[in-house]
DNA sequence: CGGCCCCTGACG
DNA sequence: CGTCAGGGGCCG
């Protein structure tokens, strides 16, 4: 469920709050929810250590200890990480608890339990996560409009589908990939291939602008989070087009479309977002018109 | 590549 | 009851 700006919001809400902490004990009553190693050693190899900060690689969340050891977090769809007092209420479907040094715990629960967690021995290398598939951070200065043009302009495969895709750009998922392209006007299915230069460079600086927005837009003060129990996101109220469809569009009031991308929900406006270009835009195009 | 799978819960 | 869900891996 979480996307780049939901898991950022979460390492920013929570490290402050881990950091220094050592982990007394952690009790794992899903063993399937940790992918490596087996759930009897994800608990003995935690236990005493002492917990330095937190990270977030796409939409991975990573804690790191003293030790050099990493444990990796992918929430998946329904994932949620609550620091909580230790009477406090135990929401259903919790499979991960860590006991922590100044008597709160920090509990893992995920009702589908796709949610997965990985722990890396200090200098291990990765090679079980995923995280060493990913692309560029959307905020690397090598994410360029070219870099995103020279790894997508020869794909057919639609420019939703790509933006999708984890191991070119990182931390776009179904919500920000529809609000992305909105902003930059692009339709969902048009093929890669077919963008513009202009059009590169316009999705480039709408990846960045859109998740700066929408991770600002998602602070949160650690009691409203606790409140919220971790899953409770504030973008909701400043998506453009998800969830929108059969609603007027706010740019230009044209009814909002859904169709399926890829096997996903994609909402998008007619009219913003042509699928063809007009006579008019080739010609413009064609002319070189618009420029200079 | 598309299609299916992993799961539970919300909603029509 | 069926369908869908902000994710990703695997399989043919």
């Amino acid at each position: 469920m979480p996307e780049l700006p939901e898991v950022e919001m979460i390492r920013q809400t929570l490290e402050p709050q881990l950091k220094g902490l050592h982990i007394k004990n952690v009790m794992v009553s899903r063993p399937e929810v940790v992918a490596q190693p087996s759930a009897g050693e994800f608990h003995q190899r935690l236990i005493g250590q002492k917990i330095c900060g937190m990270g977030r690689r796409g939409k991975f969340l990573k804690i790191c200890f003293e030790s050099g050891d990493t444990v990796i977090l992918h929430l998946r769809m329904t994932g949620g990480l609550l620091i909580t007092p230790a009477d406090y209420f135990v929401e259903k479907h919790t499979h991960v608890t860590f006991h922590l040094s100044d008597g709160r715990e920090l509990r893992f629960s995920d009702p589908r339990r796709f949610g997965r967690f990985w722990l890396l021995n200090s200098g291990e290398e990765d090679t079980y996560s995923g995280v060493y598939k990913l692309g560029l951070e959307p905020f690397d200065e090598r994410f360029t409009d070219k870099y995103l043009r020279d790894s997508y302009g020869d794909r057919r495969k639609t420019i939703k589908e790509c933006l999708l895709e984890q191991g070119i750009v990182t931390g776009i998922g179904n919500i920000y990939s529809d609000e992305i392209l909105f902003t930059a006007k692009i339709h969902p299915r048009r093929p890669a291939n077919s963008l513009s230069v202009k059009e590169w460079k316009l999705l480039t600086e709408t990846i960045q602008e859109r998740l700066s927005f929408f991770i600002e837009k998602n602070r949160i003060s650690p009691e409203d989070y606790l409140e919220g129990k971790g899953k409770e996101y504030r973008n909701t109220p400043f998506l453009q087009v998800y969830g929108h469809q059969g609603e007027e569009c706010p740019v230009c009031r044209e009814v909002l479309c859904r169709t399926v991308i890829g096997g996903r929900s994609s909402v998008f406006c007619p009219k913003c977002q042509r699928e063809k270009k007009t006579r008019q835009a080739r010609m413009n195009q064609g002319t070189g018109k618009g420029k200079r």
